[in-house]
DNA sequence: GTGCAACTTGACTGCTCGGTCTAGTTTTCG
DNA sequence: CGAAAACTAGACCGAGCAGTCAAGTTGCAC
């Protein structure tokens, strides 16, 4: 993977492939959309592609880090100094849905490359870092007595699996994943398939994942 | 679509082929694994391909068809003529859970269907009679109190949300694809990608689901 | 102005793809 | 049996693909 040096002009030429190329692998997918599509669709020589990128999907996986780069500092802007642990969490979605919100083509494409076995681990790789912070939070609340540990008032049932210990009740990392569930899924159904206000989907997210189905 | 008769060999043959191609479009992707790959897999001649399907795409849809078709039979099953709706769900999401389990395969390919703008609706289309099933089990939980309506105490941002108006606080559809989410998601992470026990999983987003973070 | 690095062009290559088609073989059934 | 229907093989086709390359052009440093 040698650098190379580019001149302003040719790290704009470089931002406008990434931008055209995200859409269309969007819109077409990654496979169905060629790279003569992507340069004829700039109006530019083959020449071009290749010499800002090595190959389609050193170009996939650039425009997947930027993505991931991208949200990761937004999550990080949104939740700043809050010392409160369960609001950095509340915080930290609503930042993630408004993201999911402005960059719906990203979204799709992080979708693309859970699903390819050729790209998962690049995606999981650049997920790494965020759930561990997020982990972190959701194990400062714990620490704190702010979630449950499992002693609480649940069902019936919740209780017998806590009781016989086949419950790793509280286990942080699978509550943050919980989340990301309920984040991704309800972007993509309620932001951008139906368009509704993403502050609305956003509150009702946060409401669910604090409080569940059953509230208190 | 024009039907065709199919000897008892000639059913066994259809579903081999399905089976191949549902686990080489996970293994490897769809768009990546060509015919020729398939029927050379199975030790056949192209021409029994284009017997069984008119094309690559047609036999994508009828293994997603299928597997759709299988998951919510395995729904129905669970669910049977439980009274409660808050259990119903419950079930429901045991019985997802499990199926989920067994058919990473088929997760794999919902995943990627998902993703692909020419196969999403058909996804979605599968998914319809299912979410409005269970969409109805939460608004029968809603009816009889069981559900939060929104004066519970919430956080007090939550709170504020609510009294703006700005929360379709307990909405039966989003509250579904919330449960759809964290459901596919922890199937993922952890019954796929880390090989823990389904069950314990499938308990742990149950309490996710019912309690949320804060338990109480 | 000279020279070199950055950049651009688009024809070209070798290959693989989805799908067709012809010439069969096997099964079913009257 | 005989004929029709179900099924199979694999050579073949035109299209389109990712990537290469030789021949330039542009812009900046000196």
């Amino acid at each position: 993977m040698e650098k190379r040096r580019l001149t302003s002009r040719g790290q704009e030429r470089k931002r406008q492939l990434m931008a055209f190329a995200a859409r269309r692998f969007a819109e077409n997918g990654y496979h169905p959309t060629s790279v003569a599509e992507i340069v004829s669709g700039l109006g530019v020589g083959k020449g071009v592609f290749y010499w800002y990128f090595s190959s389609k999907e050193e170009l996939f996986l650039e425009i997947l880090r930027d993505a991931q780069h991208d949200l990761r500092r937004r999550q990080d802007d949104a939740i700043g100094e809050e010392p409160d642990p369960v609001r950095r969490i509340e915080l930290g979605l609503r930042a993630s849905m408004a993201w999911f919100a402005e960059h719906r083509d990203l979204v799709n494409l992080f979708q693309f490359a859970a699903a390819e076995e050729r790209f998962a681990p690049a995606l999981r790789r650049g997920q790494e870092v965020a759930v561990a912070d997020a982990t972190r939070h959701v194990k400062e609340a714990i620490a704190e007595g702010r979630i449950r540990d499992g002693d609480a008032d649940a069902t019936r049932h919740v209780k017998e699996a806590i009781a016989e210990g086949r419950i790793r009740d509280g286990d942080p990392e699978l509550l943050t994943h919980a989340l990301l569930g309920v984040s991704t899924y309800l972007a993509a159904r309620f932001i951008h398939e139906r368009g509704e206000n993403p502050d609305e989907v956003a509150e009702a997210a946060v409401a669910f994942c604090l409080h569940g189905l059953l509230g208190r």
